[in-house]
DNA sequence: GCCAACTGCAAGTAAGCGCTTAAATCTGCA
DNA sequence: TGCAGATTTAAGCGCTTACTTGCAGTTGGC
């Protein structure tokens, strides 16, 4: 239990990445319910047995998979771009591409979250507090920033506005990626919320209800 | 087949009602997959196999289940307003409340529609085409009406606009019901989407850059 | 009072699930 | 060569699932 085969011990976590690269593959694809251990050791071309010896059950599988993507998530560093300057539309334009386009790659499993986050409290929850708040905080500083640079109005709550913003794009990528909106491409949808979002936060002169366009 | 036995029918329909409320608040509470039909019979207070004598089986369940969710969401009206009259953020806020208070009061059940919606491609797109494009049809047309009556800039696009707002409050009431946002309440929220979109649609007459808050 | 339709009850089917056990095989290290 | 640990193989256990069958009971219309 304490020596150390290097060559070993390495082939011996391969299989551990193997087993969880496969599970979460099959959570996304088949749901955590219905993802069965047959078919995740299938997967990762390993056999069953081998799967219960390393996790245990099903539960600590899931468990483990939610670790992984939370770590993997915080790793991928939205929002906490030393970039954030200048202009404050460039800065969400670039923040909002990013982040749809990393919750449009993670979408099946993002949906498999959703429609289990009543069943598995904590494993939502986790999800939420360690992989997406952070991203928030980042966020919701910079945002503190623009504000200070004089780029951003007052009287707008910054936490409750950067949830509006991420909220816009994630309740836009599940409705996009259901295949039933051919008015505009997703491109053209993260545009449209960007250029909404700056409009809706920036300071204005003058605003006159009476002024046609 | 073709007599008129109206008391009996009227019975059969019954327990064909009861199996179908107590099949709606099962899917939504355990999933369409987790969902039994033995439960689902237990919470109708009925027979499972009149379940089957009724649905023939299990997808035959879902199907009615999905015809009457759109039927019921599409009689609810919402943003069919004549009401739609007058300044642009009150009419904003009236519709967002009440179609936030819908999507929360059906949350487990469009969670589970959101998490199966690849599994089931087209249950999903009945629901999506059948009981949301409706309202967001009546809703875009309001925005144009808006549009005309000068509350509105130009070189914005409605139909992407009016996603925006619903995916913004979509959004919202998916991360809000998670419990894991103690930061502020729905209702504000809610006020600030309605805040942020009527800012970000709104007419201007001047916006300067240089001008500070 | 009889028929027909609807329902309930008891029992059972085949398949799939998570998970276990015990023995055989492989692999690298001494 | 031999040992130890990781993996495979094969078999199976106990349970649950969707779904079926046959029979008895109820009910309303003729």
């Amino acid at each position: 239990m304490q020596e150390s085969p290097t060559q070993k011990k390495s082939e011996q976590t391969a299989t551990r990445e193997k087993l969880l690269d496969a599970a979460i593959k099959t959570f996304a694809r088949d749901g955590l319910y219905r993802a069965t251990t047959r078919v995740i050791a299938a997967e990762a071309g390993v056999n069953e047995v081998t799967l219960f010896r390393h996790f245990q059950n099903k539960e600590g599988l899931i468990n483990a998979v939610m670790s992984r993507v939370v770590e993997f998530h915080a790793n991928e560093g939205l929002a906490d771009d030393a970039l954030w300057k200048g202009e404050l539309k460039p800065n969400l334009l670039r923040f909002a591409k990013a982040l749809y386009a990393s919750m449009e790659r993670d979408e099946a499993f993002i949906r498999t979250m959703v429609g289990e986050a009543k069943r598995h409290p904590d494993h939502s929850q986790k999800v939420i507090m360690d992989a997406v708040k952070p991203t928030r905080a980042r966020f919701v500083a910079n945002l503190e920033a623009a504000r200070k640079a004089g780029h951003i109005r007052k009287g707008v709550d910054l936490i409750v506005a950067a949830d509006a913003f991420t909220g816009m794009l994630f309740g836009g990528m599940l409705k996009n990626t259901t295949g039933c909106v051919d008015e505009y491409t997703a491109t053209q949808y993260v545009a449209t919320c960007v250029d909404l979002f700056a409009a809706g936060l920036a300071p204005v002169a003058r605003r006159s209800s009476l002024t046609l366009d």
